[in-house]
RNA sequence: GGAGCUGUAGUUAAGUUGGUUAUAACGCCGGCCUGUCACGCCGGAGGCCGCCGGUUCGAGUCCGGUCAGCUCCGCCA
């Protein structure tokens, strides 16, 4: 019954016969989508990526290719010869790119069947992740699936053709590399030649751009996978694709110039859509002060307001004793219910927030389980700071600037969305620049790189490493849009002994320091050139573009929450055998 | 490591206060059908109610545990 391909060449896709091939001879290749059999005329519609075109088995036209014709079943797969034609008229169908004509059928070929799907390759069918992992490659033939792809594409193209323009070299780094201390885990690969020492999967190819920086390759990309071993989410894969690069001889406002160039072209090639440049920028502190977030979602207002100084000598302790009290006000946010208050309770309290004080602003009164606590000269004052009007509410939170800023930064686009307060189709990028170089590790006890080890101080704070890190700036930069951290880069320490003194601020001691990241101290004295560079996430970039919620619906083949691929089962068990040659045993997992 | 949501036919869902044979739609199978396009009409098959245990005369329903998928906190230089 299966036929083989023979001579048969496929002359279209299934996209793109219209009007102007009427009468022609063509051969199409493809699915069936749907089956339409009426008995005495069956219609197909024969999809393939680009899309559908309705065949028609007449037995006018050939009565045993009719006949066969019955066998057809959803995800066949068929050949088919025939002649474009006009449908009849009225029986057009404007809903389909070809739906003015359709392709009667002379002679056709079974190429293969198919067992029944486990679901229906149709965007209205809403199926669960798991069937949808499970048969990816059923997943992926679905229109959406496949233009994401597409999409994903034509952005990797643009980039390419931009950063070539601009003098880039694509250079490939090794997947097989060191472990490194800092950052996230690594993923390792033990080395079967050399007992006992591994290998580890880049978190990030930074120290080899670095290298090549010191090569003299003056403007380095790549398209690169990335491997972390932490915990999922829905913007978070445990391998990555970032768009890498590199610049020598360049400040910090050459890299932001290449990157909104970079967005220009990739908006352009992807969703047809011009972007304004410059990007606006703002500075860490502010994005903190007014948004909580170091990714603010700047597409509505909704701004955090500090009321510290107001009730810091209040009756209500909770206020006073705080180092930081925040508010939110929202307009005509009056009309939450009791009910929707404490599900806001909740949300914050998942913040690490104790609770969520709030006042419903009336036309002579507030509403509140604290307005009791303040006094009059502190409501007047609210009153002002928070332009108060009838209708409103505000909520506060109080306490370390680290949960108030989450708590409330959070709050603030939980609130974007239960108002409807987010613009559709807006695009709003914009630059966090001046970010501390340190974060006090609380584990650990000890100051880590807020960015990485190798992001260049500002100069003027470069005695501040010694004395008071925590006021210490790094020539650091993210690209964030739309609230989500999409790139993120920095200027490069490109002389040995400040890379030493960084080392040191980091409690790495020489030694450590030299075992580590000796290669690259050495190289930094041999002539380093000062260099900068960004990498961006290409999978969240992709995603915004197609208005996805989750990098999974950008990558072809995605893990599960639990890092495990449904499809090939991977990560599984290997034979004993295997791991002796690597000289590796497994722990007794009683033990 | 932690919190939450979900799990019933191939799929998506409904299932009341614990009570007879667990519903529906789509899909699937058979039949009819020459202008459909998510074709239509007639008929049919299809269930370890995620899994284990408990409460009960009786569990899809209540309780405990467990597994899986998703969302989030921690984590992610």
């Amino acid at each position: 019954m299966i036929q083989t391909l023979g001579d048969w060449v496929r002359s279209h896709h299934c996209a793109q016969l219209n009007g102007s091939h009427l009468g022609a001879q063509v051969c199409l290749m493809g699915w069936v989508q749907y089956r339409r059999d009426h008995g005495g005329l069956i219609f197909i519609d024969l999809r393939d990526r680009e899309g559908l075109t309705q065949i028609v088995f007449s037995p006018e036209a050939n009565a045993q290719a009719h006949q066969e014709a019955h066998v057809l079943r959803s995800e066949y797969v068929v050949a088919i010869q025939g002649l474009v034609r006009n449908r009849p008229r009225g029986m057009e169908n404007d809903s389909l790119v070809t739906g003015r004509i359709e392709v009667v059928v002379q002679d056709w070929k079974l190429l293969n069947t198919s067992r029944t799907p486990p679901f229906l390759l149709e965007e209205r069918v809403d199926v669960s992740d798991h069937l949808r992992l499970k048969y990816r490659y059923l997943d992926l033939r679905r229109k959406k699936m496949s233009q994401n792809l597409k999409l994903r594409h034509l952005g990797l193209q643009s980039i390419r053709n931009l950063l070539n323009d601009q003098g880039f070299v694509e250079v490939e780094t090794p997947v097989l590399t060191k472990s490194t201390p800092e950052g996230a885990r690594d993923f390792l690969v033990p080395s079967r030649q050399n007992p006992g020492h591994f290998f580890a999967l880049p978190q990030s190819p930074q120290l080899f751009k670095q290298l090549l920086m010191i090569s003299g390759q003056d403007r380095y990309y790549q398209i690169v996978r990335c491997f972390r071993d932490e915990d999922l989410r829905a913007d978070r894969q445990p391998e990555f694709t970032q768009i890498d690069l590199e610049m020598a001889f360049v400040q910090e406002d050459q890299v932001i110039e290449l990157s909104e160039l970079m967005m220009q072209e990739l908006f352009a090639a992807t969703v047809n859509t011009p972007l304004q440049l410059p990007f606006p920028r703002m500075t860490y502190d502010e994005a903190m002060e007014t948004y909580g977030l170091d990714r603010p979602d700047t597409r509505f207002e909704l701004h955090l307001q500090n009321v510290t100084d107001i009730v810091k000598n209040s009756q209500f302790k909770l206020f006073a004793q705080a180092d930081l009290v925040k508010a939110i006000r929202v307009e005509a946010g009056g009309r939450l219910t009791r009910k929707e208050i404490d599900d806001l309770t909740a949300f914050v309290k998942i913040f690490g927030a104790k609770g969520l004080a709030w006042i419903k602003v009336k036309d002579d009164e507030w509403q509140s389980p604290i307005a009791k606590f303040l006094n009059e000269q502190e409501k007047q004052e609210l009153h002002n700071r928070l332009r108060l009007q009838s209708g409103d509410i505000v909520f506060f939170q109080a306490g370390s600037p680290e949960i108030v800023n989450a708590a409330l930064g959070n709050l603030r686009l939980k609130l974007a969305e239960w108002f409807d307060l987010i613009p559709e189709n807006r695009l709003d990028f914009v630059w966090i620049t001046d970010f501390p170089l340190f974060e006090w590790d609380q584990e650990e006890k000890r100051w880590a790189a807020c960015h990485h080890p190798f992001t260049s101080p500002r100069e003027t704070d470069l005695h501040l490493l010694e004395t008071a890190p925590e006021q210490a700036r790094a020539r650091a930069y993210d690209l964030v849009l739309n609230g989500h951290e999409i790139g993120g880069g920095s200027i490069r320490i490109h002389q040995a002994d400040i890379q030493a003194k960084m080392f040191q601020a980091l409690g790495i001691s020489g030694e450590e320091a030299e075992a580590k990241f000796g290669f690259l101290t050495d190289a930094l004295g041999y002539g380093a050139p000062p260099h900068g560079g960004i990498a961006f996430g290409l999978d969240r970039l992709i995603m915004i573009l197609c208005k996805a919620s989750s990098i999974r619906e950008v990558i072809a083949f995605p893990k599960t929450q639990k890092g495990t691929c449904l499809l090939t089962d991977a990560p599984t068990e290997v034979p004993t055998r295997q791991l002796r040659e690597l000289n590796l045993r497994l722990r007794d997992k009683t033990a």
